[in-house]
DNA sequence: ACCCAGGCGGGCG
DNA sequence: CGCCCGCATGGG
């Protein structure tokens, strides 16, 4: 292990972005109240740290400081253009103050398989649930790495290989519930030839499609490999969140179709619908938008 | 006890 | 198509 390097960041906070239920903060270690993680990326642990402008990591396993931050670049979106980002989802009064209160999140983009399993998982599920089923996935089914005589050791993400070949009632055992089937079937799936990299290059409509032939994968769960398994920032997750915050905050509380709030995403947000939703989600998540004892909140007030 | 959680698949009209 | 239901599990 070589000693700390650091990446000069701005418009970056990495506390809300391991906070925000992305697929990192359902597997990575998050620490010292959000300001620093630790991941497993391919064959290498990486730690990262964040202070003021300065992003400090430092890594055990093979990999070259200079691939850990092209990594750490790719990964937190670091290259994302915030400015332009910012002015275009900047709309209304609550996207405003969700932009003020979270700056710096970024969406991030992960391994697809990493991100498809995380989001199989999080379906009808809460955060912290989803995070103890992964870390165990891990512990249980990824293959371990030991670096050194001192023993230091961790597992790499599960390969899908490992998960088809698991059985229901071992999945089951990490706390898996009725997804257990379809973790297994989509990996089955993958292990029989599925391509995850033939979506990379089709159209976010085309892709979409295909990715929701998996088993387990509908509507949202594709738009969230979408949107941060291959950074198509299009993108618009929709769960009961978002659905009830839309509703709340664009049509006075009105019941919306799922079909309805995607074409409502689009027009209002376009090519960076994505971001949106992760300031959406965030920001109604925290301020418990459209539950008992929210604060009143509309695009249109003050 | 009861309700909900970053939904989806399957069955029905 | 759209609608409705069941589904494992643990925490509030």
């Amino acid at each position: 292990m070589d000693g700390e390097k650091y990446i000069s960041v701005r418009d970056f906070s990495l506390k809300y972005t391991v906070e925000s239920a992305q697929p990192l903060t359902f597997y990575g270690d998050i620490e010292s109240g959000g300001n620093a993680v630790s991941f497993v990326s391919g064959s290498t642990k990486v730690f990262v740290r964040q202070k003021g402008r300065k992003l400090y990591f430092r890594r055990i396993g093979s990999a070259s400081a200079g691939s850990v931050e092209k990594e750490l670049r790719r990964r937190f979106g670091l290259d994302h253009d915030m400015r332009r980002i910012y002015e275009s989802i900047d709309t209304d009064p609550f996207m405003h103050s969700a932009i003020e209160k979270y700056r710096g999140m970024r969406v991030t983009l992960n391994d697809p398989w990493e991100t498809a399993l995380s989001f199989v998982v999080s379906q009808f599920n809460n955060v912290k649930r989803i995070r103890g089923i992964m870390k165990c996935m891990i512990s249980r089914f990824g293959e371990q790495v030991k670096y050194g005589t001192s023993g230091v050791a961790f597992n790499k993400f599960p390969s899908y290989q490992a998960l088809a070949e698991a059985s229901v009632p071992d999945l089951m055992r990490c706390g898996a519930g009725f997804r257990a089937k379809y973790i297994k079937e989509m990996a089955a799936e993958l292990s029989a030839g599925f391509s995850l990299r033939e979506i990379r290059g089709m159209s976010y409509e085309r892709a979409k499609e295909r990715l929701m032939e998996l088993k387990g994968v509908g509507d949202k769960v594709a738009d969230c490999i979408l949107l941060m398994g291959y950074g198509k920032l299009e993108a618009f997750p929709i769960d009961t969140w978002v659905k009830r915050i839309v509703e709340h905050v664009y049509f006075n509380g009105g019941k919306k179709s799922v079909k309805e709030i995607h074409a409502f995403a689009q027009e209002m947000w376009g090519k960076h619908a994505g971001y949106a939703q992760q300031y959406l989600f965030w920001h109604g998540r925290e301020a418990k938008v459209g539950k008992r004892g929210q604060a009143s909140v509309a695009a249109t007030e003050k």
